[in-house]
DNA sequence: GTTGTCACCGAATTTTATTTGGTAGGTTGG
DNA sequence: CCAACCTACCAAATAAAATTCGGTGACAAC
């Protein structure tokens, strides 16, 4: 699928404004409304843009704490990420998951409501293949800056 | 601002599907539209729910590397800091910024179009606090979980 | 030139959002 | 205990938005 102005426009203002009304946007790309909703059912059935989300401002919410984990792999075999990924992904806790290149296999971000919490997944996941791998945690201290959508405008085109 | 159980599900709801219309969310909540717009704007007010924001399937648009930086600086200062975090949200290909306690001090997401643009990006941090930090660039291989909203019910009560 | 496709528009219709009273329950102060 | 006062709710009316439905023009294939 390819993208023209307007369908960019339409994704980047639905990543950032996703309860916009189909009129607005309408406006805003220059269109008809029963273009721009052709054109949004179409962006979201090639699953171009997906699910649409709340951010919760969770400090106001609840008690919480939030903590990055960096994890390396002693047996770097397929089977190992397998299972990790797999147990990874069965923790609700662990709201971000990816594995990357370098001097360590995954990065995780895990939500728990204190420290207690926290450190009891800490050890499910050490259970997962034990001894075989290494944890390390770093508490968040602060958000410099939250995940608000990806900068479209540097990232297409030029 | 306390939650009852009502404004819990309107909270967890809107996280997962911002674009529910209010009627819909009226009825699994268990009230009527009027009443569930009034709660819904409350929590807004309050700022409880923040921005509403569509989810690219970035592969799909564009093609783009994504990089998980982890930073250190040698200098610890409240000044080195404030630098560093500034600079950082002043890149719009720094997605996702944190200031850490442990071994580091800073875990930064970045989008960039390809490796030659994320080399200059990481030679600007660089050169933020010349020989003053420390880098370390870990280029994601696979999102294994992608952030969806945070577990309330395992956050909330007990 | 004819046919088919595609994306668009405007208007009609359906659905939703929003506003506007009106009511019940709970609290406060007399 | 009662009255004044909140608050949160609902139902109904109105305003706005979403969605559907032809109809048109551009373009390509034949």
């Amino acid at each position: 699928m390819q993208l023209d102005n307007i369908s960019q426009k339409i994704l980047s203002t639905l990543q950032s404004e996703a309860r916009i009304t189909n009129q607005d946007l309408a406006d805003r790309v220059g269109l008809s409304p029963s273009s721009c909703l052709n054109r949004v059912r179409k962006l979201e059935s090639a699953q171009l843009i997906g699910p649409y989300l709340g951010t919760l401002n969770l400090p106001k919410i609840c008690r919480s704490v939030e903590v990055i984990v960096t994890v390396s792999l002693k047996d770097q075999s397929t089977e190992a990420f397998r299972t990790f990924q797999t147990a990874a992904q069965g923790h609700p806790e662990v709201v971000e998951c990816y594995t990357v290149s370098g001097s360590f296999d995954f990065f995780l971000r895990i939500v728990a409501p204190d420290m207690a919490r926290y450190n009891a997944i800490n050890d499910q996941l050490l259970d997962i293949l034990p001894g075989m791998v290494n944890i390390s945690s770093h508490v968040v201290l602060t958000t410099v800056k939250p995940f608000r959508g990806y900068p479209l405008d540097t990232l297409i085109e030029e």
